[in-house]
RNA sequence: GCUACAAGCCAGGUCAUCGAUCCCGCGCUUCCAGUGGGGUAGGAAAGUCCGGACAGCACAGAGCCAUGCACCGGUGAAGAGCCGGGUUCCGUGAAAGCGGAAACAGACAGUGCCACAGAAAAUGACUACCGUACGGGAAACCGUCCGGCAAAGGUGAAAACGUGGGGUAAGAGCCCACGGAGGGUUUGGGUGACCAGAUCUUCGGGUAAACCUUGCAUGCUGAAAUGCCAUGUAUAGUACCGAUUGAGGGCGGCUCGUCCGAGGUACAGGGUAGGCAGCUUGAGCCCGUUGGGUAACUAACGGGACAGAUCAAUGAUGACCCUCGACAGAAUCCGGCUUAUCGGCUUGUAGCAUUU
RNA sequence: GGUCCCGUAGUUUAAUGGAUAAAACGAGCGUUUCCUAAACGCUUGAUCCCAGUUCGAUUCUGGGCGGGACUA
C-alpha cells in the first residue's frame, strides 16, 4: 500500500506560543549535526517545525535549503515517526535543529534523522 | 577573425515520481475532507543610501535652534536620480579637436587654523642692497647708530601678480608695454549657467568634507504603521504631584500662542501576545508601430504577463542533454543609486592580422 | 521589517588634522633562584577595507565590510 506522504499544515508546529513552550520546557536531544526539543502530550499527532541558525548561515538563500532539506527528510519517512508514538500512545510537538556548520546534502539529513529518532525514543 | 573598452540583454533545459502554498471550478447550500485545472522567487529579491505612495498623530500656527541641499536648463509623482548644456581641471595633440573627471554658492562679510623648516605663514624683513652721521684707514673698504628698500638668497605644500623696459642712492605696479586675476558699471548674444566686448578700479596665500555667511527646502513616526473582532486580568497595592490657584499631554528640541484636560509619574505585581483587514493591479512593467524631443523622456494605438507566505510556501529525489550552471531568496508597494556576480549573446568604437 | 550606535597592539582603554600612534595587562627573551612565583630589564605587536577633501587624515566626507543595541 502506498505510504501516505502529504505534509499538510495541520502537521506543522504553527504556534509562536507551542515553540516558546518547547524551548522553555521540551526536552532536548543532541546528535553530532541536529538538536531536537520535544514534548509528548497526550493528544494524538505530531507537529514539528524546522530551524538553522543564521549564526552558521550567514546567507538566507543556505538556511531556505537546510529547512527544505529537513522537511522533506521528515516527509519522507514521517511513518517511522508515527509509529513510534502509536506504540506509546502518545502525540508530540518537535522542533528541529541543524547545528552543523556545513550545508549538508539529502542522504546525510536522512541519516541524522534516524539516529535522532533512535535517540528520542530510546 | 582576435583583443580591449562602452552600452544593452539572458541568468541551464527536458522528463518522471513525491510534496507545499494561493486562486478558480466540482463537491451537499456554507465550512471541512476529497478531487480537476492554473499561478508560484531576482537582476540585483541584498545594502537600507536617496526619493515617494499609503497610514496614523486634535489643528499642524509663529519665532529660534536643528537637519539637508548647493553651476544652468530639461525630465519626472519626487529626488543627492537621469538627460542635455556651461565652467574648471586632467590626458592626447603643433593646433583645431577628441576622450575623461568634478560635493561646482561665498575665502572681497567675520572668526579660527596653517606642524617641521624658515627672517617671516599674513599689514613679512634674517642676510643682502642703498644713504646720512660718527669712528678707523693712505686708499679700496671696515665697524657702529639712525633711516630707506623689498629686486636677490635659502626654507617650505604654499612666500606677497608674471615677463620685458624705464626709473632710482638702492629699489619697488613707482611708471610704461604685453599678459593674468578680482570687483563695479555697461553693450551684444543666450530661456539660463555663461560667452564676447567696452570702460572705471584694484592687485597680500591656502583652508568652508574648520566655525560660518547667503539662498532654497523640510512637521514627525513607520506595516511590529493603522483599523476591527476575540481572549484575559486588578475598577486592586505603595510613594509623589494635581483637580480651574490646571498635574499632564498634544509625535525632533526650546519659547510663545492655541487646544484638550482629570488624572499623571515611579516602583512592585498581574494579564494578553489569537484572528481578520492593511496584502498585492500599481504615479505600474514589458514588447511593437506611429508622432514629438539632440537626449532623458513622452503621447496615441495594439498586444502580453502579473508570487503573496505569516514560524513563514515557491521544494526534494532520479535520469538524460549541453556551453557543466555565478551572485544569491520576496515579507506593504513603487522610482532610482550602490554593492555581489560563472558564463553567454547583440550593437558600437579603437587596434592588429588575413582575403579580395 | 524598522531605528540607531561602534570598529586602534592578543585584551582593555588613550591620542587639537602634524606619524617615531601612548599606557596597562598579556606574550617572548634575559637577570635573580636549587626550581617556581614575585621583582627588575629588554623585545614583540595595531588605526577594518576602498576612494575623496587637505601640504598632511586614527581624526573630516562618501561607499563597502564586520560587530552590537533598541523596537508589538
Amino acid at each position: 500500500m502506498q505510504p501516505d506522504l502529504r505534509f499538510p499544515r495541520q502537521a506543522r508546529l504553527k504556534s509562536r506560543k507551542a515553540i516558546d513552550a518547547l524551548f522553555q520546557s521540551g526536552k532536548r536531544v543532541h546528535t553530532e549535526d541536529f538538536r531536537a526539543f520535544y514534548l509528548f502530550r497526550p493528544s494524538p499527532g505530531i507537529q514539528i517545525g524546522v530551524g538553522a541558525p543564521s549564526r552558521n548561515f550567514k546567507k538566507a538563500v543556505d538556511r531556505n535549503r537546510v529547512k527544505r532539506l529537513i522537511r522533506e527528510a521528515y516527509r519522507l519517512d514521517q511513518q517511522r515517526w508515527k509509529d513510534r508514538l502509536q506504540e506509546k500512545q502518545q502525540g508530540m510537538d518537535l522542533f528541529i535543529l541543524y547545528t552543523g556548520k556545513e550545508l549538508p546534502d539529502f542522504s546525510s539529513v536522512q541519516k541524522g534523522m534516524i539516529k535522532l529518532i533512535d535517540k528520542i525514543f530510546s
